[in-house]
DNA sequence: CACCGATCTAAACGACGTCAAGATAATCTT
DNA sequence: AAGATTATCTTGACGTCGTTTAGATCGGTG
């Protein structure tokens, strides 16, 4: 089996890495994490993995298909952190506004990670096929279903995903931007700034009034 | 004065260009809209221009200085599709809806332009002065007083600016992902689709109820 | 007209993504 | 167990990129 996680700086590697697909992709995350999505270049990732620029072209078909592997892990790691908070909030109403906080703080805390995954996207014109199944999106919607009881419309239903999504989404791009820091600290902290947002975004005015 | 604007197979141009710094951020626009914003390199910028590689630093400290250029001119004609929007809808009450549906329609018709502004924004942390005064997010919290009858108070006021911008960039993010195609078929057409998202933020629903 | 600063070119550097050839090691066949 | 096959990794190269340095060219000022 495979030995440590290796580093670069470490004693003499076997000719053959043994796992060298996973130990691409942490080595990818690890660079994303302390220098920064422009410094996750494919040569980079081979020196932090310790092999030639080369190897890794035989584990993934170009530098694209890597970061399609690191932004799976990703959206993994979001869906886990959405049901979490999920798990955690008992009233229902509150449920929704913990499921938004949650995944803004996902963003503000893997900032480079959560722009691979949306790059990634991009460059295919869709979101990955693991939201549809259990994933981030449909814990939303079920989350949401849940709030109005079962009662709304199917296309009601993803309407108001959509628009939760993309509110999510659009804070999460925003809140890195200082020119809202001054409202932060008004507001007593980043959470609260969230939660006063989400709460005028009142996305759930339709779905409350029937 | 300056010739035509003029790409790499014009005749013989002076040796000095005349206006250049304009020329390179004009080409740069057309090699956007053309091969999009991953064919985008300062010497793609050169070639289209008629000029050496290095031509462009003495204009622009580097690369990231001409795309600020082209990201202003971007905002620019975002604040100008806003206003016409805004100029357009006579109900207070639509205005809000039509604002939302212009920005989107932006982005949608300038993807390559609208991604080039917000990762300049990025880069510095900061949305754009050029926003601060007069430009689209002031005309967002125009209308948005305007609409409440200018009995919001400044903190609902700014907060409901931000959930609005917020809402208007996550869905111009999503609207160009395939998944949402069926949807707007269903719904008969993208602009209605769009009306429905923005229906279901509800956006002002605090703002309504006071 | 001579000069000077502004503007452009030519040539080079290191880093990047990628590929083709060859070396090495694990696995499979007999 | 020995040889053949295949997967894996390295070496070296190609073209492109951003950027810098040194030199060429020109417009305007004395």
């Amino acid at each position: 089996m495979s030995e440590m996680t290796q580093t670069a700086s470490s004693e003499a590697r076997p000719y053959h890495h043994g796992d060298l697909s996973r130990a691409l992709v942490e080595a990818a995350r690890r660079i994303l994490e302390t220098e920064g999505p422009a410094a996750l270049s494919l040569r980079a990732v081979a020196r932090e993995a310790g092999v030639s620029p080369a190897a890794p072209y035989h584990h993934f078909k170009d530098k694209g298909e890597l970061l399609d592997a690191v932004a799976h892990e990703g959206w993994a790691a979001l869906d886990a952190a959405l049901g979490e908070a999920r798990a955690k909030a008992v009233d229902s109403k509150e449920r929704m506004t913990s499921l938004g906080v949650a995944y803004v703080c996902f963003a503000r805390d893997n900032p480079a990670l959560y722009r691979v995954m949306y790059d990634c996207s991009r460059d295919k014109d869709a979101l990955p096929e693991q939201m549809k199944e259990e994933g981030a999106y449909c814990q939303v919607r079920n989350t949401i279903d849940e709030r109005s009881g079962g009662t709304a419309t199917p296309l009601d239903l993803e309407l108001a995903t959509i628009a939760a999504w993309c509110a999510g989404h659009g804070l999460a791009e925003m809140i890195s931007f200082k020119q809202f820091d001054p409202l932060k600290e008004a507001l007593g902290g980043e959470e609260a700034f969230l939660r006063a947002v989400f709460e005028h975004l009142g996305m759930f005015a339709k779905l409350d009034q029937a």
